[in-house]
DNA sequence: ACGCCTCGTATGCGATAGCGTACAAACGTA
DNA sequence: TACGTTTGTACGCTATCGCATACGAGGCGT
């Protein structure tokens, strides 16, 4: 399905923006960017859509990465997850996972703050699960109480409350509690990459 | 300063690799992104610079933002922050307000996380203090105990022990804790923009 | 008032993007 | 083996990008 894309995303206008906050010119900008004055213009005046290679050019004339210019036109709002509006995470209550998600259901969300609940022995998934987030994603989970095990790419990594393990989410990967005491996680998954 | 980029961002090999794991063809892309099969070509192959419009809908045809795909090639790794090694964070303890770092200090991070306590009466910030993070950035943070209130763009929010709150980080912003007993933040702080 | 400088944009031109068409190779099926 | 289909890419053409040059407007200093 194709995405309607009746206008590119309105780079130009933020770039101008940009540009002011920062006192600079066109020809300024030029200088820094290495694109010339007049495509600038008309990049700002949404007159042509530059190639990614200048776009790239640009975005670095203004200290940042062209991912990161894009994302600039992205909405925001406050919103609030009440302790009671939690929803279910993905979790296996019959062998001892449980996992709720404290993040709104937000499009565009940057990151899923999510609470997991391991009792003694029990495992977030098993060797071989298939990653069950997108490419590009990462994540950090902080132990808050008990001892947790990593098994991520083959490798293992022992933590330990108050350890904080930080990882690429997309790669096949599950937590463990090894010890006799429920283990508590928080985790927080970042660039969920698909627009809901 | 104009940052050395000799070459773009690779995205050719990345949209190859995306295509190839959703099993579509180059015709099938096309047909989902509304871009030609040999433009297509070209770009998988680096032979040409694609304008941001066309960028866009490639992207849209792998079911993507650009920001997203433009971020597929950033690199990442396991990291791990022992209890004992945290950084402080940005805190004034004269004040009641302490802050730690959870997260390693990564180039390329994706998301920040960080525990704040708040004594009675303090709080993370003042009235028309300016933002501490860039554009774009994104901010969740977990009551993890107490009662914290958020100000944010002139508007309050009341948050109990267990609700979670999402807001643009790059607003003016600051929590206080209104209550008699000290109050415990879990901040997760996404998208820093700036490459260190 | 005048001259100079800065700024944004119009214009023309060469380079490149982007498409339609066609070709060759690979694959699947009878 | 023969045939049809699918796939990726070469090629030629048109449209657009991207730059150098130049112009007009506005601001500033004398």
């Amino acid at each position: 399905m194709v995405a309607a894309l009746a206008h590119p995303n309105p780079i130009g206008p933020r770039i101008r923006a940009l540009r002011d906050a920062m006192a600079l010119s066109l020809r300024d900008l030029a200088q820094r960017s290495g694109v010339s004055a007049p495509m600038l213009s008309q990049v700002e005046r949404g007159e042509t859509s530059p190639t990614l290679a200048v776009a790239e050019r640009i975005a670095a004339g203004l200290d940042l990465r062209l991912s990161q210019l894009l994302r600039l036109d992205e909405g925001g709002q406050v919103a609030i997850v009440r302790a009671s509006e939690r929803r279910a995470g993905t979790s296996a209550p019959a062998t001892g996972h449980s996992a709720e998600i404290l993040t709104p259901p937000l499009p565009g969300q940057r990151a899923e703050l999510s609470r997991h609940v391991l009792a003694p022995g029990a495992a977030t998934g098993g060797p071989g699960d298939p990653p069950m987030h997108e490419p590009g994603s990462r994540e950090s989970a902080l132990v808050q109480e008990g001892r947790v095990v990593l098994q991520i790419d083959g490798e293992r990594h022992e933590l330990a409350a108050g350890d904080c393990v930080t990882f690429d989410a997309d790669l096949s990967h599950h937590f463990e509690n090894p010890g006799h005491d429920d283990a508590i996680l928080l985790a927080v998954v970042s660039a969920g990459l698909r627009r809901s």
